[in-house]
DNA sequence: GCGAAACTTTGCACAGCCTGCAAGATCGGT
DNA sequence: ACCGATCTTGCAGGCTGTGCAAAGTTTCGC
C-alpha cells in the first residue's frame, strides 16, 4: 500500500521517474547557479547518479533536459483546441485552450519559475522554446484552418499560432520576470486582450482597472 | 553582380567579403542539396577553398552560416524605427521600418528564397533565426516603450515586438514557401493588417480585394 | 522460487562542433 | 625593402551526441 501519487506502474517505470525528474531538476539547479555552458552533462549525470550515457537515454541533449516537455503541453493545447466550439473566434478560443496549461504551470509554480529564469538568464534557450513548440505549432495550424475554412494557402492558421506562440511566451517571461507577484492567467488575458484590440498603442495614463471584467 | 559595389576598400576588406559569402553561399547550396547534418563545416570550407579553421574565424557556428546576418538587420529596423515621427502608432510604425529590409530581400531575392527555402526544410534552423532576432528585439523593445510612454514593467513593447517579429517570419516563410509569387511586401502588409484588425476569422470566402484599400 | 525474456544502464569508440594558442603567410604603409 | 598589423592555418583539446555490445535489473510464465 505505498501511498504512491500515481495509478500503480511497475516498479520500473517509477524508477525511470524518477532518474528522469532527478535529472531534470539536477540540470535546472545546476545551471541556475552556473549558467549554461559553465555546466556539463557529466556534471548533470553525476548529480542525479547515473551515467553521462544514460542522461542521453532520456533527453536528445543538453537543452532539452532543461526546458521540459513542451511537446506535452503543446498537445494538450491542441486537444483542447479541437474540442472548442466551431463558433467562438479562433483567437478567443486559443486563449481558452491555454487554460488547461496555465493551471498546470501555478501548480508546479516554482518549478516554472525557475525554469522561466534559467531561460531568461541563457537566451541560447529561448530558440529551444521556440523549437519545441514548432512541431505542436504545426498540428495547430491545422487546425485552426480547418476551424475558420480557408484553403491551404491562406495566411492566417500560420500566423495566428505562431502569434499566440509569441504571447503566451512574453506573458510566462513576463511572469518569471516579476517572480509570479500576478497571476500567469492574467498576464495572458493582457496579451490576448491586446491582440483581440489590434495592438493599439496603451495612453500614458490609462489603466484604472487592471483588466478583468470592466464592469 | 558588380564586383565592386561598394566604397574602394583595401584588397584585403574586399578578400575578407569574398571568403565570407563565399563560405555562406557554399553553406547554403550544401545544405539546400544534402541537407544540415549531412553536410560538415569541413566540407563547407573545402568548397570555399579555406580550412575549417578559417570558417569559425568568421562564423561562430555551422548555423550562423546559413541564416544570414540577422542582427544587421534588424539593427536597421531599429533604426528607422526611432526616426519615424512619434504620432504614427507604434505598430504601423514597425511596419513601416521594415520597408528596407523587404526590399533588400527582394533586390537579393534569389538568396533570401533559397535561405527561406533551407530554413524550412531544416526545422532546426528557425530557433536559429528567432535567436538572431532576440537581442535586437531588446533593443526594438526599449524603442517602443520610449515611443509610447509606458513604464518599464508594462507589456505592451515587448508583446508588440515579439508578435511582429512573428508575423514578418510567418510572411518571410510563406514568402520562400510559394516561390516569391507574391511580392514579400504584400505578405507583409496582409500579416499586419490581419494584426491590426485583431486578429477575426476571416470569412470562409471573403477575398473581394486582396487586402488593399478595403475601402 | 526460478529461469527466460524484455528492458535499462553503462562503457567504449567515434564523429562532429567549437575554442585557445602559436607559427607562418599576407597586406598596408613608409 | 622593411615592419607592424592582420589573416590563415594547424594542432591540441573539451564537449555534445550516437551506435554498439556487454553487463545489470525487472517482469512474467511456470
Amino acid at each position: 500500500m505505498t501511498p504512491d501519487s500515481l495509478p500503480a506502474d511497475g516498479l520500473r517505470d517509477r524508477k525511470k521517474r524518477r532518474t528522469r525528474t532527478a535529472l531534470a531538476t539536477a540540470a535546472l539547479r545546476l545551471v541556475a547557479e552556473n549558467g549554461l555552458d559553465q555546466v556539463t552533462v557529466e556534471e548533470i549525470s553525476a548529480a542525479a547518479d547515473v551515467s553521462s550515457r544514460t542522461f542521453f537515454n532520456y533527453f536528445p541533449s543538453k537543452d532539452d533536459a532543461l526546458i521540459g516537455d513542451q511537446a506535452a503541453l503543446n498537445a494538450r493545447v491542441v486537444a483542447r483546441l479541437a474540442e472548442a466550439p466551431p463558433e467562438v473566434p479562433a483567437l478567443a478560443a486559443i486563449r481558452a485552450a491555454l487554460a488547461e496549461v496555465i493551471e498546470e504551470f501555478q501548480e508546479d509554480r516554482e518549478l516554472w519559475l525557475l525554469r522561466m529564469d534559467v531561460v531568461m538568464r541563457n537566451p541560447a534557450l529561448l530558440p529551444r522554446l521556440v523549437a519545441a513548440g514548432v512541431e505542436a505549432e504545426r498540428s495547430m495550424t491545422e487546425v485552426v484552418a480547418a476551424r475558420v475554412g480557408v484553403p491551404a494557402d491562406h495566411g492566417f492558421p500560420a500566423l495566428l499560432t505562431t502569434v499566440t506562440g509569441a504571447a503566451f511566451r512574453t506573458a510566462a517571461l513576463r511572469w518569471a520576470a516579476t517572480a509570479g507577484a500576478r497571476p500567469l492567467a492574467d498576464l495572458v488575458d493582457e496579451a490576448f486582450d491586446t491582440l483581440a484590440a489590434g495592438l493599439p498603442d496603451p495612453g500614458p495614463a490609462a489603466k484604472p482597472h487592471p483588466s478583468r471584467t470592466p464592469s
